[in-house]
DNA sequence: GGGCGTGATGTTACGTTATTACATCACGCG
DNA sequence: CGCGTGATGTAATAACGTAACATCACGCCC
């Protein structure tokens, strides 16, 4: 049911810009999610200057179903799975750790059933979902 | 399940400062999602000059229960219940009409079991939860 | 080839959202 | 009074996101 973030290289679609291909690497070697300025700064190396590029390659990277916007973050991860978005529920999870601030990907197939019966018994055309929580992973409960 | 948020009009809690009552009761008012600066907009006639004094009173209405934060909107609303904090899951979920703006609050008990169940069974310590359908409402849908 | 449409890019400037830092005020309490 | 604590006021700045416009690359069709 969960699936952990760290170290996941899928193969990109070939069809991905020169852009969109530095930040989805950057997104996948990254340990935590990153603010678009975030990986703006990690790209001016490779002759990014302006956020436009970087939101602009987000958008379409969040399109193509390899990356999230954790809103409650404003920041950016890319999907624990490569075909995240066409999981029957379709809905992803996170869990983000207040400590580390790591986070970790999972869905639960019953909640996105139960949120689309809402949305079904309400006649409200759901097209998007987001489920953040937020707290502290076991990892950094334990004292180590 | 539902609760619609249309003009309510909660007796605030007598200790809430002359601020805070002036945010909520801003946000009592208005039938969508206000933004912080908004607010800060709709509270200029009464003194009030800038954000830091609406984003102060805000977390303090958070703190209590009386407001709730939207984070893929980065705006905010009156609880529909007073108590909406307090019920069994504690897990509010907001629908968001993109069309028309506003948001219907409501919960679901079996969506907070199986996400707080998920939490338990990873040890992650859960503190809050975020829940946001975007889509369309049936009056919307309708053509009128 | 030449002309055109479409989509990615680059760049500047700007708008919106949120916070840091520090001074001040109001009040309760020993 | 003198002090602590928490709300307030104010200015400045940081962080996040977008509009507008020029340009480039490429495929397509005549």
């Amino acid at each position: 049911m969960a699936h952990s973030h760290d170290h996941h290289h899928h193969e990109a679609p070939p069809d991905l810009t020169r852009n969109q291909n530095l930040v989805l690497q950057t997104l996948n070697g990254a340990d935590a999610p990153l603010s678009a300025y975030d990986i703006l700064d990690r790209l001016r190396e490779d002759g990014l200057k302006a956020p436009l590029q970087v939101y602009r390659a987000l958008d379409r990277l969040i399109d193509a179903g390899l990356a999230h916007r954790l809103e409650s973050l404003s920041a950016f991860v890319c999907c624990a799975d490569a075909d995240c978005h066409k999981r029957a529920s379709g809905m992803a999870a996170f869990a983000i750790c207040s400590a580390c601030g790591r986070v970790d990907e999972f869905t639960d197939a019953e909640v996105g059933e139960r949120l689309a019966g809402w949305a079904d018994a309400q006649g409200f055309a759901l097209e998007r979902t987001t489920i953040e929580l937020r707290g502290v992973c076991r990892g950094c409960r334990q004292p180590a």
